[in-house]
DNA sequence: CACCAGGAATGTA
DNA sequence: TACATTCATGGT
């Protein structure tokens, strides 16, 4: 188990429980809707702050745009009319409608497709253009509650900075923290939400 | 005014 | 394989 628990609880002990966002993401369990909201997240959120998201996802709720039957249906146009505070709005509302249309047009509902086994339903997941790996690993992770690590900058940078690992890359990295892990989604979900939580920390002298 | 935020696709060498 | 560029709003 090395010293990765260790750093969880340190984290744990330091933050508490996840806040803002990922009151959301790390709820236990979740309703379809919530899953849906996850999902949607994840597009938008890539390569811009939360409180943008919000913003975009407001939008959506304004319009009773609340599940991914109704992204659907909506076109990609007015999908980007709606999610411009999240930022590269043309090219998002292209890729979240990539997402809802593989969802429905294959298993019709999100919960056919959260019964996928985890490996095929990841490997689907990247070949959706505009889902590359930390964005498919937060929808199996956080929308699923599939044991997968998500890596992110954060993750890089800390695992950096305590040199635990020489060669960091994605693959590498993910399979480092669940080798090193229990394979368990709840501890999965709090712990990569703890990395961020404590990356977006300037003062960060912990351990 | 400059810089950056839970990325991914595309093009170049 | 390894970088560089593009996409774009809102906060600091």
């Amino acid at each position: 188990m090395i010293n990765l628990k260790k750093i969880y609880q340190e984290l744990e002990k330091k933050y508490g429980k996840p806040n803002e966002q990922w009151n959301l993401w790390c709820k236990r369990p979740k309703t379809i809707q919530e899953r849906e909201e996850v999902i949607m997240g994840a597009i938008l959120t890539q390569r811009t702050n939360w409180k943008n998201v919000e913003l975009s996802l407001k939008n959506l709720k304004n319009k009773k745009i609340i599940s991914l039957k109704d992204i659907y249906c909506l076109g990609v146009q007015k999908i980007a009319s709606l999610i411009k505070p999240a930022g590269f709005y043309e090219i998002k509302a292209q890729y979240l409608f990539n997402l809802v249309q593989f969802v429905i047009e294959n298993y019709a509902s999100l919960e056919k497709f959260k019964d996928v086994d985890l490996k095929e339903a990841r490997e689907k997941l990247l070949k959706v253009k505009g889902v590359g790996p930390e964005t498919a690993d937060s929808i199996l992770l956080y929308a699923l509650d599939k044991p997968v690590f998500v890596i992110d900058e954060y993750t890089k940078r800390l695992i950096r900075e305590k040199k635990m690992v020489n060669k960091i890359n994605y693959n590498l990295l993910q399979k480092f923290f669940e080798e090193n892990l229990e394979k368990d989604f709840c501890l999965y979900q709090d712990f990569h939400a703890l990395i961020v939580i404590h990356g977006k920390n300037k003062n960060f002298n912990i351990f």
